[in-house]
DNA sequence: CTGTGCCAAATTGTTAAAATTTATTGATAA
DNA sequence: TTATCAATAAATTTTAACAATTTGGCACAG
């Protein structure tokens, strides 16, 4: 009983509480220093510099590392250690290309499978959305709006009705955001940009509620492919190819 | 470059050679035992156990116990330890859709995609699959026909020419694999049994090399799909709602 | 039958140190 | 100067012993 709550909590939810042991802690504070891009994409993971860092000693630290190679955000080199996973024209492209073939994939599914409560919850997402008008900070950026975008396509994904197609959906998110955070520095989302987005999500909500999975998907993956041209031009900036 | 040729061969195969750290021995050999149900479902890790078991130290093991925690084979309660991830039902049915959407979607994409080079493998692996008429002993099912049925499937699905895709499909099966083993155990494979899925096989082969998308998916789902009913009966034979 | 308190067992984490492997440096030879 | 190569330094990987904390069980009293 007890364990079957235990589990349900692990599986339904990523960003827990902070309590936990160490070696989760480590992995979600690493997780969020690569994502945000405090190291850079090939660097050198140091074992020492980390451990004093993060303030936890090689056991948890192993522990998180490994955990982070299975999310594909770091590559372990045997008897070399690790390193930030690497960043690529190709790469960008393929997971973009992918997750919006999955999202189209989920949005379907919800579409045909979703109750009333899951209208009620993409409606009421999408307003909590649509009342950030403008944005002082980058931090509010990231802190405020970005929280609830992803709470509203969260919302929408939900009603597939499919634990593990979210949780398919959540790993490759994971993916995307390193990607997706140099969208979210480049553009500083002006109040024009921000209704340009709002506007795209009213449309979405529009032809989701009249359960039209045609356009539904197409509106879907124009919306999500929007950010790849700005971040192309940020990595080649960079000299990545 | 040496570095990129390790990444990539980290990235593109699952099965490596044996020779590597400890913990990612402990990892493989681990998952095999789960999957191939020397564990039961909710049955308790024990640490010390586990350390005599497999011959390596609370280090390693934490590693390889928190990689199959990622993979939702394992499970881990806070100060409780790990136990073998649970099996039900309701588990069983959402990961069998989400599979058949997952495999439909990237089918979808191959018959899209796919060049002369992937219509070649797909008749290839099909044929060496052809090739195993009868079966012997239940060892031979799993070392010969299963992996040549996997190699055949797998040889579909990279059409899509989507590493993330793939590695989606890879972790998935992962998932599936510890329910299919128990069709594969039940199913002795008769000679007739073996020479129904043939035709499948072929009709499937057929389909996609017309590159018709519509049978081909619809195939495919049911072909999936088969063992489903059969593992139900498997689970509720053992108490399993 | 129901709590309560104690004891054994298990998890979690740290530290130190051994064994290997990789990286670097500097001297030597072509 | 450049290349080779051995010695040395550094880093990874693993073990082992130990401390701290928590959980689980069990006798015992109410």
């Amino acid at each position: 009983m007890a364990i079957a709550m235990e589990i349900d909590r692990e599986v339904a939810m990523e960003p827990d509480a902070p309590r936990q042991n160490l070696a989760i802690n480590a992995y979600r504070t690493l997780k969020h220093d690569i994502i945000r891009g405090r190291y850079a994409p090939k660097e050198k993971l140091l074992m020492s510099r980390l451990k004093e860092c993060y303030g936890v000693s090689t056991g948890p630290l192993r522990e998180a590392l490994s955990q982070l190679v299975a999310d594909r955000l770091v590559v372990a080199i045997s008897q070399r250690g690790y390193r930030v996973a690497p960043m690529s024209l190709a790469e960008l492209n393929d997971i973009y290309d992918a997750r919006a073939q999955l999202e189209g994939l989920i949005l379907r599914l919800a579409i045909e499978r979703g109750d009333d409560d899951w209208e009620a919850s993409v409606l009421a997402t999408a307003h909590r959305l649509a009342k950030v008008t403008d944005i002082s900070s980058p931090d509010e950026l990231l802190d405020g709006w970005d929280l609830r975008h992803k709470a509203f396509h969260t919302a929408i994904a939900s009603g597939c009705n499919s634990p593990h197609l979210l949780q398919m959906r959540n790993t490759l998110f994971d993916q995307v955001e390193r990607y997706r955070h140099l969208w979210l520095q480049e553009t500083v989302m002006s109040p024009a940009a921000l209704e340009q987005k709002r506007q795209e999500h009213a449309a979405l909500v529009d032809v989701i509620l009249a359960r039209d999975a045609e356009k539904a998907a197409i509106l879907m993956r124009d919306h999500l492919m929007t950010p790849v041209p700005i971040i192309t031009r940020v990595l080649q900036n960079r000299g990545i190819s």
